[in-house]
RNA sequence: GCCGUCCUAGCUCAACGGUAGAGCAACGGUUUUGUAAACCGUAGGCUCCGGGUUCAAGUCCCGGGGACGGCUCCA
């Protein structure tokens, strides 16, 4: 544990004694340090709320200059008991610990003691009283178990310094305005209903953004081998039962309930028509690597409370695809995918990192193949070079995967692309192709999507660049701003040659100051203006303004033209 | 789903339990403008929905919906 740790953890301390000594009927449970700060997560007769947190602050701050240092010290477990009489919390707590055979021990600060572990500052003098401050409530699980009572948590920032606590608190604020679901309305790229929870409607803009995105995933993928495929979004019971989804995911899925005899489920995954379509006919080791792609909406009946803007949707479409492999094809194959994932996320100059899930609890097939893929996955992400982490029972129950993750403004972790081995559905499906030698195989599967969702991707890609796209994803690529209407016939020939080179533009005609057109396209995050005036219809060019760099001059149409076809060509 | 908070004009926000208001946007007019907000005017409301308390509810209470921050979940 490092110095900010123990200083953070010793706040955790110092939060739950103003807690009791304001709510006294309070009973703690659990109050470690995080990334920022620290939580204690308290049981309260009555619920409180962040109206409350300036109270415990002030509080915090009162006992604050009467602690110094924290003394631990060895108890045995019917002390420890007696010290936490009537708190079950921590009497689960300390027979967890005594059944382990582990030491028990008290912290005392003041007159606070709590069980712990240790680990806290030196002293309370090394803390600067005004480099924290209590954040927020949230609701919290004992023990994180969903089946257990209900806490609340109470947030606080915590930093060395006063001046890293307010840094911290700006680069929120900032990344608050990159925000996604503030930005997507605003630049009229989708918009929410109450009618359809969790599913976006996409606007004209968004609808470019969203096909450009498609139709670089579309060419890349050609050239890489993969065949699109479409299938039904509505599928019967018999098909999730066959590939082993009604199982496990039903309850996440809409269903469609015609009669009897005639359920069906929405989709929610490709996989199992995917499989189908590898059925469909007699397959050869000739035809693999079958690689079948494809983009259909998926529907996921996903809980009220952890939908988020885009990152989180009830209907959204993958970039997807199933690649049918024999077994000794399954590492080339993986290569050849993350060769893709490296070139999707450099084009967008984003930092990703993957994370490997073994075998869950609930899985389908024998603990002896599940083995033996993970072992590949490590080969592979080992030889990949690029580092990674391991999630224990994170794998999807046909097998183990790896996940690309990122980041979205606010520091949250999302998981965006995921490569998926499966040796159970094809089984399942009975799928087969003919050996070299004659014989009937069974092939693995590879599950793969890079961007993740678009929806995601797209709610990703918004605060990284903070909506201020590239020109080849802008949906407006440049706007004309006329001076006056005096230049109406040249603005219009220099819309038409535009237009004609492919060029998305917009004509900001409006009877408006040329501040308040640069203004407004500046906030539309346009990434170029044309001003024509006199001057330019005279000399028959463009005055050319990048969006955040100002004004570049005058340039000749074609110029410009082509200037923007390369940035735009390039993906640059 | 659970805990907490929020929902007023297209947007951002006001309004002690006592006549619902401002700025921006929209629309009409004036102005014809040179690199981030011209001026004047007009219109705009089932205050999320349903019930209740009250002489009186945007405001208080109950139920529902939706959103946000967490938790859990996440193929």
């Amino acid at each position: 544990m490092n110095q900010l740790e123990a200083k953070r953890h010793s706040l955790a301390h110092l939060l739950a004694a103003a807690v009791l000594e304001l709510y006294p009927d309070a009973q703690r449970a659990i109050g470690p340090a995080i990334d920022n700060g620290f939580y204690y997560d308290i049981k309260f007769a009555t619920p409180i709320s962040n109206d409350d947190l300036p109270k415990i602050e002030a509080k915090m701050r009162e006992i604050f200059s009467t602690w110094n240092k924290f003394e631990g010290k060895e108890v045995d477990k019917e002390t420890a008991l007696n010290t936490f009489k009537g708190n079950p919390f921590k009497q689960e707590l300390i027979d967890e610990i005594a059944d382990k055979g582990e030491k028990l021990t008290l912290y005392t600060s003041g007159s606070y003691v709590d069980l712990c572990r240790g680990g806290h500052a030196e002293s309370m003098s090394q803390i600067k009283p005004d480099s924290f401050k209590l954040s927020h409530v949230a609701g919290a699980y004992w023990r994180g178990d969903e089946k257990n009572m209900m806490l609340t948590r109470i947030y606080g920032l915590a930093f060395d310094t006063r001046e890293e606590l307010m840094q911290y608190e700006i680069m929120i604020e900032e990344a608050r305005r990159r925000d996604h679901k503030i930005l997507g309305p605003q630049l009229e790229l989708f918009m929410f209903h109450h009618t359809s929870p969790g599913m976006p409607y996409w606007l004209p803009k968004g609808v470019i953004l969203y096909n450009e995105l498609v139709r670089f995933w579309r060419e890349e993928h050609q050239q890489k081998g993969y065949q699109e495929i479409v299938s039904p979004v509505l599928n019967k019971k018999e098909l999730y039962i066959t590939s082993g989804h009604y199982d496990h995911y039903w309850p996440d899925m809409f269903v469609a309930d015609m009669g009897e005899n005639e359920v069906y489920g929405v989709k929610a995954m490709n996989c199992p028509n995917a499989m189908v379509v590898f059925g469909w006919k007699g397959r050869s080791y000739r035809d693999l690597p079958l690689r079948l792609s494809d983009t259909d909406p998926l529907h996921r009946y996903e809980r009220s409370g952890t939908l988020n803007g885009l990152l989180r949707v009830r209907e959204f479409r993958q970039d997807d695809a199933h690649i049918f492999v024999t077994e000794e094809q399954i590492g080339d194959e993986y290569k050849e995918v993350f060769k893709i994932v490296e070139r999707f996320y450099s084009i967008f100059g984003m930092q990703y990192s993957f994370r490997l899930g073994t075998r869950p609890e609930k899985f389908m097939g024998d603990v002896e193949t599940w083995d033996k893929a993970e072992q590949t996955l490590r080969e592979i992400l080992a030889e990949s070079g690029k580092g990674y982490t391991v999630l224990e029972g994170d794998g999807t129950f046909y097998g183990p995967k790896v996940d690309i993750l990122m980041k979205d403004a606010i520091g949250r972790e999302w998981q965006m692309g995921t490569v998926q081995l499966d040796f159970q559905q094809p089984r399942r499906f009975n799928l087969g192709y003919t050996a070299v030698d004659g014989s009937k195989k069974t092939p693995v599967a590879i599950h793969r999507v890079i961007y993740g969702s678009l929806e995601r991707f797209i709610g990703i890609i918004i605060e990284h660049f903070a909506g201020a796209f590239p020109v080849w994803l802008s949906p407006v690529q440049v706007s004309i701003l006329p001076i006056t209407d005096k230049q109406n016939n040249y603005v219009q020939e220099v819309a038409d040659q535009l237009r004609s080179a492919g060029i998305r533009l917009e004509i900001s005609s409006d009877n408006e100051t040329i501040g308040k057109k640069i203004r407004s396209a500046e906030i539309m995050k346009i990434p170029y203006f044309l001003i024509i005036g006199q001057k330019e219809q005279d000399a028959h060019t463009v005055a050319v303004r990048q969006r955040g760099k100002g004004d570049l001059g005058p340039m000749n149409i074609s110029e410009f033209i082509k200037k923007i076809k390369t940035e735009s060509e390039t993906r640059s």
